[in-house]
Parts: structure tokens; sequence; C-alpha cells
DNA sequence: GTTCGCACGATTGTCAACAATCAGTTTCCT
DNA sequence: AGGAAACTGATTGTTGACAATCGTGCGAAC
């Protein structure tokens, strides 16, 4: 048998498949994972020392998925001060949603060029549900399929470049976020945006789609500019 | 005497600023001035050891460098392989040059809400040296007015966040930018588009400078989609 | 009691050697 | 000859050690 043609090597961990690097990848895709689970909270230091042994990765790796994580807006790092999670303060989430309110325009407006029957349907299920929880009062359910939605319009919009970008932007955004849709009759609000964002996909009407995702988004950013002045609202 | 004083507190060389002291960011920053300036062709292999004798960095540095750019979309990374000038497609470009379209115009709005009466004047300065520009058709003149009025207009609009992203997303279109302003009747089609967004900022009319910035790009747009006909283009 | 300077510990930045991997070529067997 | 396994040179990935830097606590001078 040929078993000794592998003595040579010590076991080569083949890099399986799809392989981007293994280390440096899972670190930084845990170490994004931890972050926004809030597990750090923002301005937290990030030591190295400490990552190394959460994660098990060498500080190589560590290092170089910080510096990812902060070309992705999520950490900071200062020349010999090390990395912190970035503090994101309530004027940048404005801009940061008002970038997004024109991403997803454009991604639902391409989205009504490209649906197809199949995914109409499952569009017009989703609004179906969405109708469901807020009556049922189910807001954590509302927004999960809120989630869901947002994230089906930009499968169908099938726009790469702008897709990548407003994965980056909700991540920064992920704390906040979450705070907006339990914010007191956000839900009677946003279903009815909702089912015209549906709507207007479905009838493949890329304008409609479009302004109808902004007003959507815009209406958030409204909510915000209104937080703007009552300053307890950070914590 | 004491001489002994002298090896802590030892004086720091300061590479503080942009003394000839090499490091990670100035390695970056001449990497991607060579990139744009073409000097690297897309596609093109960047083998470490020739960035290290051609830039006098570490390799070290050279590869935090790299990997900015990749962060940044200039160069892409693969394991083992090392990296390489990122190639982007015609159907990229237009799919970047659609998001620029909705940043700017973005930016195009809030800069109407923002301008000045001095950015007012500075705004019409550049409009009228556009059409001188056109008018004695020096091309490459006009280009750099291009660029001086977008820039300034996203001064205006000082809005960080879509600016950052805009930034990331011209460099990556460098190379074709160029291009498209040197095809024949472009400026005469452009020129106006240009103006429509002046007056409209200089009228503080957000919604007409959104609408005249987004028609201009727009233009440009259908100008890479009828490219895609022709796929002699490309070289 | 306060302030300044200074050494110290903790943490990050950098480097050079070592290991792993790839692309191209050679060799060997059929 | 033809194709696959195995060498070779070049290049990249990784590790561990070392240097630079920052923040802090102690002590001396006033």
């Amino acid at each position: 048998m040929s078993a000794e043609k592998n003595l040579t090597g010590v076991r080569r961990s083949r890099p399986r498949g799809t392989a981007d690097g293994k280390d440096k990848a899972t670190a930084r895709d845990e170490l994004r994972t931890a972050i926004l689970a809030g597990e750090y909270m923002p301005g937290e230091r990030l030591v190295e020392a400490q990552l190394i042994e959460r994660f098990g990765v060498s500080r190589f790796n560590i290092r170089l998925a910080l510096q990812d994580l902060a070309g992705e807006g999520l950490v900071e790092i200062q020349r010999n001060r090390g990395a912190h999670v970035r503090k994101i303060s309530l004027a940048e989430t404005i801009e940061i949603t008002q970038v997004r309110m024109v991403l997803e325009g454009l991604v639902a407006a391409q989205a009504a060029d490209r649906v197809t029957e199949a995914e109409a349907s499952e569009l017009d299920e989703i609004g179906l549900l969405m109708r469901r929880a807020v009556e049922a009062g189910e807001f954590r359910r509302y927004s999960d399929l809120n989630q869901r939605l947002h994230g089906l319009i930009r499968k169908i919009g099938a726009h790469a470049t702008a897709d990548r970008l407003i994965g980056t932007l909700r991540a920064q955004l992920a704390r906040h976020q979450f705070m907006l849709s339990l914010l007191p009759g956000r839900p009677a609000v946003s279903l009815p945006q909702h089912e015209r964002i549906i709507t207007a996909i479905r009838d493949r009407d890329p304008a409609a789609a479009e302004t109808a995702m902004r007003e959507h988004i815009a209406s958030v950013v409204e909510v915000l500019r209104s937080l703007e002045d009552t300053p307890a609202a950070h914590g």
C-alpha cells in the first residue's frame, strides 16, 4: 500500500473547500458575533492577550481580525493604545441610517425589476405574517420578520455592491436597531410602510418601490432625530 | 556627567509626522497611489518582495498595507496565492456607479440644506469655469473641475459616512472614471447636468439637488450599460 | 498636602527566522 | 509518447522573541 507516501508531511489539514483562511476568518467572525451580541460594550478595550485566550487563536491572527473589524467600522484602533469597540454617536447613527435609506431604496427598485412570481408570493407571505404579528402584539416576532423582509428584498435585488455596504452598516447599528423596533407605536407605523414596499415590488414598479422603502427608513430617521432632543435615550 | 540618565529618556526620533520613517500608513498610501496611477495593472500580481524593494518598508508593513487595500476593494488577497490588483468587471462598475449615484444624491440634498453664501459663490465659480473649459475644448481641465465640483459638494454636505464610502468607491473606479469623461460628446451632455446641480444647491432645494445629481450619474450608468454590448471597450 | 519627575508593569508594534504552500518541471512507469 | 507522482524554486503564512510605547503608582521636593 502507499501508506508511506504520507509520512513526510505532518497531517496536512486540508484547507477544505471554499477555504478563506481558517484562523483569521473564524477569529474575525467570532469576535464580530461577540461584539454584536453585546459581550463587549461600546468603548470597551479589546486586549489582544484576552482575545487570544478566549478564541484560542494566535496573536497574529487576532491582530488581523481586529484590523478587519476596524475596516468594518466595528472597532477602532489607536496606535499604541490598542483596539476599542467603536462608540457610535446618535448623529452618526442618523448618518448611517440615511445611507441605508438610499442604498436599500436602490436595492428595492432593482428588486422590483427582477422579482419572480415565486419571490412575489414569498413577499406576500411575509407581509401577511407581519400583519398577524402586529395584531397579536408579538413585537419580537415582528422584528424578526422585519429583518427577513429586508433580507429577502436584498436577495431579490441581487445588488452585490449595495448588499455588502448595507451589511456592514447594519452591523454598526446592531444595538440601536434592536431598540428602535421596540419603541411604542412603531409597528403600527411601519406595518403599512412595509406593505406598501411589498405591493410596489410585487407590481414591478421600481420607482414606487424605491419611494416606499425610502419613506419607511426616513421615518426611522425622524424617530432618531426626535431622540436628539431627549439625551436620556442614550444608555 | 550623568550619562546614564540618557538611556531611559532616549530622544524619540519623532517618526510622528510625515517623516521618511516608512510605516504601514505610508506604505499603504504610496501603494494605493501607485495602483491608481496605473503602475500596476488590474490582475497584476503584487509580490511582497518586490514591494519591499520598491517602497523600502519591511515585509510586515507591506503585508498590513495589502490587507488594508484589500479592505478598500483595491486589491484581492487569495490565501497562499498572494495579492493581485482587483479586476473590476463592467457589471461591477455599473453597480458601483449606481451606489455612487444614490450616495452623492444624498450628499447633494444635504448640501442644499447647509450651503452658505460663500459656498454658493464657489459653486457658481466652478460652474463658470466648467462652461469655459468645455467651450475651449479643454477636456482635461473639465475633468479636473468635475472632480473639484463633486468634492466641494461633499464638503458642503458634510456627510462623513457617505463621504467615506464615496471615497472608496471612487478609488475603485479611478481608472474607468478617467476614461469616461473623455468619451466623445460627454462634456456637452454633462455640463448642463452640472449646472442644474449647482442651481439647485444654490437655491437651497434639496429635492431638486438630489434629483439633478442622480440624473447626472444615471446618465453615466446609461453610458456604461451601452458599453455592455460592445465588449471591445474593456482594455 | 500637592505637584512633578521617574521608574515600572502592562500592552502593543516590529522583526527575522521558520514552516507551509503553490506553480512549473522532471522523472518514472505503462 | 502520455499521464501522474514527485521534486524544485519561489512565495506566502505563522510563530516567537524583542523593542517601543503608554498609563500608573511611588517618592522626593517644595
